[in-house]
RNA sequence: GACCCAUUCGUCUAGUGGUUAGGAUUCCGGCCUUUCACGCCGGCGACAGGGGUUCAAGUCCCCUAUGGGUCGCCA
């Protein structure tokens, strides 16, 4: 029997990366073993619902390269696979589970049910639906049901024993059946509740393995009741822990950036983002790190999950991210990086390659970028101090001394050859007795107004090309002697 | 509050009865160097606490603590 895995996502907006993590994890089950994985949106709360949400899911799941054998756009043997569109089988199934006595209609107003909470509340006792509906005799209920009463349907729970299933990750469970609620199947605009649409659903499209975050752990119990009562046999449940935000905080998709789409706009790139998530909560078993998604197929298991909840650390995806830049060939790294360096670099005559070669090693989010560049466009206010290095002993006295060497030299020198720049500097530190590294440090000030900079002095020198150079450090000068 | 689950360096984790408790990241040193970064080398840093079981416990059991989850006509 081959291995068939869904998403199930509800179309509400972004997706987060917990979310992501767990179509991760289903994608990866599913292809590490040759099987299927399926998406299916669960659209039954319609209040919810945010339009283009669905869309937006396609996009991100293609875009990660975790595609969908059969969906809503994709088709399968086992559609529809939105669930507004499976109405009547819900219907249907509610109807039939209640001629097998495993639900039963419920007549009780939200009103009512809140007053009953709130007596249970004050009262300390556990919050449950307290069985009102449950006796109503065929009479009564057919009486409701002509009367047009809005109801809904609940699952009716044992009231002893206990249920155990054996999950993947987290092992035995069991759960007293006398703490189980009845809970709400169909609603009363004759939606499923997720209760019964992932259940009917998961069955109907004869889903292997549920993937799903831990939150679920609880109440699988009553769905496997749920299996029982329809003489289904239940899936393999694959539970997963949380992504929290620090110890306390789950991440949310009210902290604002857990959001995939948040990421990469920050300038991660969608290879790292998922290689990280991947980390979070699963490990290879060895001390490998980075993985494509086909390393990932290749190495995952059910067995490398864990079960504590991992906080999310930005700084670590940061490295990674870095890791997977500087892995980039250089024209790769120029295509993504050069729109970041234009937000600021408007210049047609600076040599935007030869700085992408500096700032590959420098990168490791590409929203950092145009800080590190903005004096290309124009030099910034600064300081002479900048001329102050303790360590070269160098300060603005002297550092107009250097420029004022490297003035006529860099003026007669020709052709404009970065390579060749270098050499000739060192030289000319040599004929005026002077550390080479006075020398370029100045030139680099010069050229950039700031202490720190991609690349050095000759580097900077071959980014903008003589002439611009030249302005640069002829200004450079006057502005030493003015300070004098 | 009741129920379920979890707990190894700050963080992500390896570890399935015998290890100097390993790796990664962060941080700090050093080397390299045309500033910074990259790279390389090194360092700091953990078994939540208490009881058992055992010749031997991070690993098994119990209790406590802490954290998370669930208790919706949300998923």
């Amino acid at each position: 029997m081959t291995i068939r895995t869904r998403f199930a996502p509800s179309p509400t907006g972004q997706m987060h990366v917990g979310n992501l993590r767990t179509a991760l994890y289903a994608w990866l089950l599913a292809k590490s073993q040759g099987g299927a994985f399926i998406l299916r949106i669960e659209d039954t709360d319609q209040a919810r619902k945010v339009e283009g949400a669905v869309d937006f899911i396609y996009n991100i799941l293609a875009d990660t390269g975790l595609t969908h054998d059969e969906g809503p756009d994709k088709g399968g043997e086992y559609g529809p696979y939105t669930q507004s569109e499976r109405l009547p089988i819900y219907k249907e199934m509610s109807e039939k589970l209640i001629e097998l006595g495993g639900a039963y209609r419920c007549f009780c107003t939200p009103e009512r049910l809140d007053s009953v909470r709130e007596v249970q509340k004050e009262a300390g006792e556990q919050q449950k639906y307290d069985g009102h509906c449950l006796h109503l005799s065929p009479e009564e209920i057919q009486k409701n049901l002509d009367a047009n009463l809005p109801f809904v349907v609940r699952q009716k729970m044992p009231l002893d024993g206990a249920t155990t299933f054996d999950d993947e990750v987290f092992g035995e469970i069991t759960i007293e059946h006398s703490t189980l609620d009845d809970l709400i199947l169909m609603k009363t605009d004759g939606f499923p509740t997720y209760n019964f649409a992932n259940v009917v659903d998961d069955h109907l499209m004869k889903i292997t393995h549920v993937v799903r975050g831990s939150e679920y752990l609880i109440s699988t119990p009553k769905y496997n009741l749920l299996y029982q009562a329809f003489g289904w046999t239940p899936p393999k449940y694959v539970h997963v822990s949380a992504v929290m935000r620090d110890a306390k905080k789950k991440l949310s998709k009210r902290d604002g950036d857990a959001n995939y789409r948040d990421f990469i706009e920050k300038g991660y790139l969608k290879e790292a983002l998922l290689n990280y998530i991947a980390l979070l909560g699963w490990n290879a078993g060895d001390d490998r790190e980075k993985f494509t998604l086909s390393d990932l197929v290749e190495a995952f298991s059910i067995a490398g999950i864990s079960k504590s909840p991992a906080i999310f650390d930005e700084q670590k995806l940061r490295w990674l991210n870095g890791e997977y830049i500087r892995e980039l060939s250089a024209e790769a790294f120029q295509k993504i990086a050069e729109p970041w360096i234009r937000t600021v670099v408007k210049s047609k005559t600076a040599d935007v390659a030869y700085l992408c070669t500096l700032l590959q090693k420098r990168t490791e989010i590409l929203s950092e970028i145009p800080e590190k560049v903005d004096f290309i466009e124009e030099i910034p206010e600064y300081s002479v101090e900048l001329y102050t290095h303790k360590k070269m002993k160098t300060n603005p006295e002297n550092g107009l001394q250097s420029l004022k060497i490297l003035q006529p030299a860099l003026e007669a020198f020709e052709p404009w050859d970065h390579a060749e720049m270098y050499p000739m500097i060192v030289k000319l530190a040599e004929v005026n007795d002077i550390n080479k590294k006075k020398l370029l440090w100045s030139l680099r000030v010069a050229l950039s107004g700031k202490a720190l900079t991609p690349g050095g002095g000759t580097d900077l020198a071959a980014i903008f090309g003589k002439s611009e150079s030249m302005r640069r450090l002829n200004s450079a000068i006057d502005k030493l002697e003015k300070e004098e």
